[in-house]
DNA sequence: TGATATGCAACCATGAAAAATACATATTGG
DNA sequence: CCAATATGTATTTTTCATGGTTGCATATCA
């Protein structure tokens, strides 16, 4: 299966951002879950890391729920991003390539360096653009919807 | 699975640059996918679209095999990604989230977008990069393990 | 002409990721 | 207090993209 985490946790932060612009407190994990159309577990998975990086708040018990602890301007998606990948590299090279050749001892550090370039790369320009940013822009693509 | 056609695409490119570098003309399908611990398909397989795009070429029959068609130093690792990569991009969104609120209308849109302009920094990244810089990194880190 | 290479299609096996399930724990309204 | 309902989390099941395997047609050369 593909990896969603991504996208799913950038919609549900932006749901969370437009509950706060709306003057709702909080959102439940199913709530969530309905609007990312997936399920509420899966959703406080990928809370867990966003929680421990200090993104979002949750609140247990009858009326509890999520919410941002920081104002949608002041989160980039590259944080979003950092979260909930962890340690996961965009690219991962193979690990246990048997050393033949000058090519097959050393691709796989080669390899690994540029990965972690590319890394640096795509969460530096996530870095540009906050959750209030992302969320004007969905407003203006709503508005050219035909 | 993870995918691994670009690391061993750029393996088996680097392998026949290295080939070229040392006066082999040709490496088959067989030699090229023990070099990437694979089978001769997958590596055939991956050479079609190099093929197409005419970094590559292959004669067939006995005393068959690969080779470059084009100079190391003229390849970039940009073209590499593209042309093993195909259509799929880095990030695929999910494409058949339901429509009910702002975000969940619009996301989508937003992601592709996003996912495209990730594409476009990697591609540029990797077109900075030839193989046969490539190739002299290889050499630079075999020098300098213990 | 036999040995051996590529080209290609079809099917199978693997394993990472999401979904489903189950239950403990926390909070609040009545 | 207690019932209702939320989060927290571990475990199992399902799904499906990806690579591996197999089989065979086709091309080339000693």
């Amino acid at each position: 299966m593909i990896d969603v985490r991504f996208p799913t946790a950038l919609q549900m932060m932006l749901s969370l951002a437009l509950a706060q612009a709306e003057g709702v407190e909080r959102l439940s994990s199913a709530e969530l879950a309905e609007g990312v159309d997936s399920n509420p577990t899966f959703v406080r998975r990928l809370l867990v890391p966003l929680m421990q990086v200090g993104l979002v708040r949750s609140t247990m018990g009858r009326d509890g729920g999520v919410s941002l602890s920081v104002d949608a301007a002041a989160i980039t998606l590259g944080e979003i991003y950092k979260a909930t990948m962890g340690d996961k590299r965009l690219w991962s090279g193979r690990s246990d390539i048997p050393h033949r050749c000058l090519v097959s001892c050393n691709v796989e550090q080669f390899f690994g360096k540029l990965a972690y370039e590319v890394d640096e790369s795509v969460v530096r320009l996530l870095g540009k653009r906050t959750l209030a940013d992302t969320l004007l822009e969905l407003r203006t693509l709503d508005a050219e919807r035909v």
